[in-house]
DNA sequence: GAACCTAAGTTAGAGCTCTAATATCCGTCA
DNA sequence: TGACGGATATTAGAGCTCTAACTTAGGTTC
């Protein structure tokens, strides 16, 4: 079977360019997509545990951990405990956080205009769509095997 | 900018659901994604050299290195100095890297015709068409910056 | 109250990915 | 012939990602 007849490669391609440019545009801002993604779903969910963190940004308990971390580590956000459920570390952005995730998202969010701009918005719904329905099938074809 | 109206965030899904259905259905074949993706296009490739490997696959060569150290300890490729450009290294499937591959190949092929079902041909041009032009227009905005 | 289940957090280990830097070889050009 | 430029290969280091396993805390059920 050729690559171009394969759904999978072109989805690779879109994917591998979005990620190239993402990380060009906010290498500026000093972080990576990851922490970039981090740094968003906690600038609006202040005081989250990080395994709903985890499950907002799509990723893997372990794989969060790493990417705060290293945030933690540059001063950028900060883990306290929890008053009652003594098992959960409350993360949040630190002042330092907020400036660099509002640096980041602006850069962030010109991409996403430049890639909105490029289509209609018949095209958009199409395209939003049809990669949902990617999701769906792949998904069940998971569960199935 | 919320992430529902973010192309990226869709694609990013997208590709994620790609991802781990691949991973799933190529694991009981022994091979991750990426080295999935070396075979394929080394045996389609016989003898060529990493850093051409590392284009067809669409990493840099130090990534292919990774993935071709790790193949080669298990035995499915060989590497083997060129002839007359002493400088490059010759790659090749060995004989249990071709069983290896015709499996894995098998299984990743099976995922690709159940996500080619779902779409009409028409529906599949228009896909193709989008993610392209995601492609450009994300390659324009990072050239420019 | 005790056993159990669920969820959170963490660690270990493997693998992929990049940028930066280095070494080597080949060809061309002055 | 010698210097330079381009391509290949490799190493070092940082970061992301997963699975598997372990620890701990909280709530539920008997």
């Amino acid at each position: 079977m050729p690559a171009s007849e394969r759904l999978g490669s072109h989805l690779k391609l879109a994917e591998q360019a979005l990620m190239a440019t993402k990380a060009a545009v906010l290498k500026p801002a000093g972080v990576t997509v990851a922490q970039y993604s981090a740094l968003l779903h906690l600038s609006e969910n202040p005081g989250i545990s990080a395994a709903a963190l985890a499950r907002l940004c799509g990723v893997t308990p372990p794989t969060i951990n790493t990417i705060l971390n290293n945030l933690q580590d540059r001063g950028l956000i900060e883990r306290t405990p929890h008053e009652w459920h003594r098992n959960v570390l409350e993360t949040r952005l630190t002042d330092p956080g907020r400036e660099v995730m509002a640096d980041a998202d602006a850069r962030a969010v010109r991409v996403e205009r430049a890639l909105a701009a490029e289509f209609t918005d018949g095209e958009r719904e199409a395209l939003v769509g049809l990669l949902g329905r990617c999701v769906e099938v792949l998904d069940k074809e998971r569960r199935e095997r």
